[in-house]
DNA sequence: AATCCGGGGGC
DNA sequence: GCCCCAGGATT
């Protein structure tokens, strides 16, 4: 299949079938710089709920670029990979500063913003500018290893970088975004990870994964390794007049600029009630005694796993001060839905409002 | 080149 | 359970 034959019969395709997003064909560069950042190791329809609140309340550059960070953290809250947002936010404030509140046009300049490495950039020029770059994601990874029946590790640098030059050369000069954004849909919707839809393909003439049956075992991925479990202590430490103690995560830290409710991984020997009181002496400087379990919960992470054992406490001595944390805030439980959590912690907060509004088992 | 960074959904 | 997802930053 020729160049030109593939173009045409991908655009065809996705003239045809592509699905209606909010940012779609909406021309606007900044909607479209978001979405990019949204959709970074995102699901299409995780993200476009966040997209449309996210552009509610900061419908253009000037109005992100004026927000506070916080205030970002908790429209982005549930979203994941928090440095996205914070990095978001601090281009935004280069753009206002250092390119008149556009979005830059050229590779060059772009790709100074904080978040804009080679897949980002590509997408938004081409896809608000319409200049001929092509990007490479999972999606084009998946479709041209098929297409050209590449058996290499596509998790190595070598193969994504032949992966980048297969998709240069089969770029659009007329369509560029469009023939991007095609070959991303083509890879979400037909040519899927498991059980592609090979029958509804416009490129299948053409592709060596289908015409020898390997659709199932490419592309080939050398394997993750096995994920570490950690158990967690934490501390719902609790005054007189009803507060909690949250403790804010330094910005360099994962989860940074999330609150959370101190606490670490436990020791061996330890039992839960000893983690958390080492951990809040530790981070916090004071002495708590152990009230009762709160709550036990599993979370899974990007790279690791962990249990949370969650206990109420009670201050015995000591004025908390910000130790491992960037800052400390004593608050009421009703208050908790201000402030930016991870969802770990979240679930520990859903619980804690919902006990408070029933008036149950919070008494000390 | 390898590792770190969230959360959700599909199977 | 594991894998994947419109990746980027850091080491």
């Amino acid at each position: 299949m020729t160049n030109t034959e593939f173009q045409s019969r991908l655009l065809n395709w996705y003239d045809q079938n592509k699905r209606s997003m909010p940012w779609r064909d909406c021309g606007d560069p900044y909607k479209i710089w978001l979405s990019e950042i949204m959709l970074q190791q995102t699901r299409v329809d995780q993200a476009t709920p966040y997209f449309e609140r996210f552009v509610d309340h900061y419908p253009s550059v000037n109005a992100l670029a004026e927000a506070d960070q916080q205030d970002v953290l908790k429209v982005w809250e549930g979203l994941g990979y928090y440095s996205r947002a914070r990095n978001l936010h601090a281009a935004a404030q280069l753009v206002v500063d250092d390119f008149d509140g556009r979005v830059p046009d050229s590779w060059d300049d772009i790709t100074k913003l904080k978040g804009v490495g080679p897949y980002t950039a590509s997408a938004v020029l081409s896809i608000a500018f319409q200049k001929k770059y092509a990007v490479v994601d999972g999606n084009v990874i998946r479709v041209l290893s098929r297409y050209h029946g590449i058996d290499e590790d596509v998790r190595s640098t070598k193969t994504k970088n032949g992966i980048q030059e297969h998709a240069d050369e089969l770029i659009s000069e007329e369509r560029p975004g469009d023939f991007n954004q095609a070959l991303m849909e083509l890879g979400a919707t037909i040519c899927t990870p498991s059980n592609p839809d090979c029958g509804s393909c416009p490129l299948q003439d053409g592709c060596v994964a289908y015409k020898t049956a390997r659709t199932e075992e490419l592309p080939y991925k050398s394997k993750k390794k096995k994920r570490p479990h950690h158990q967690i202590g934490v501390g719902i430490v609790r005054n007189q007049k009803d507060q909690v103690l949250i403790a804010l995560r330094p910005d360099d830290a994962m989860l940074g600029g999330l609150w959370e409710f101190p606490g670490g991984k436990q020791e061996s020997g330890e039992t839960f009630p000893d983690t958390v009181k080492r951990e809040l002496h530790e981070e916090l400087d004071i002495t708590v005694s152990i009230i009762k379990p709160f709550m036990k919960l599993d979370h899974a992470y990007s790279h690791f796993k962990i249990t949370l054992h969650a206990y109420l406490c009670e201050l015995e001595e000591g004025k908390p001060e910000p130790r491992t944390s960037q800052e400390i805030r004593w608050i009421a439980i009703d208050e908790l839905t201000e402030y930016p959590f991870p969802k770990a912690n979240r679930r520990l907060t859903e619980k804690l409002m919902n006990l408070n509004k029933g008036q149950q088992e919070l008494e000390i």
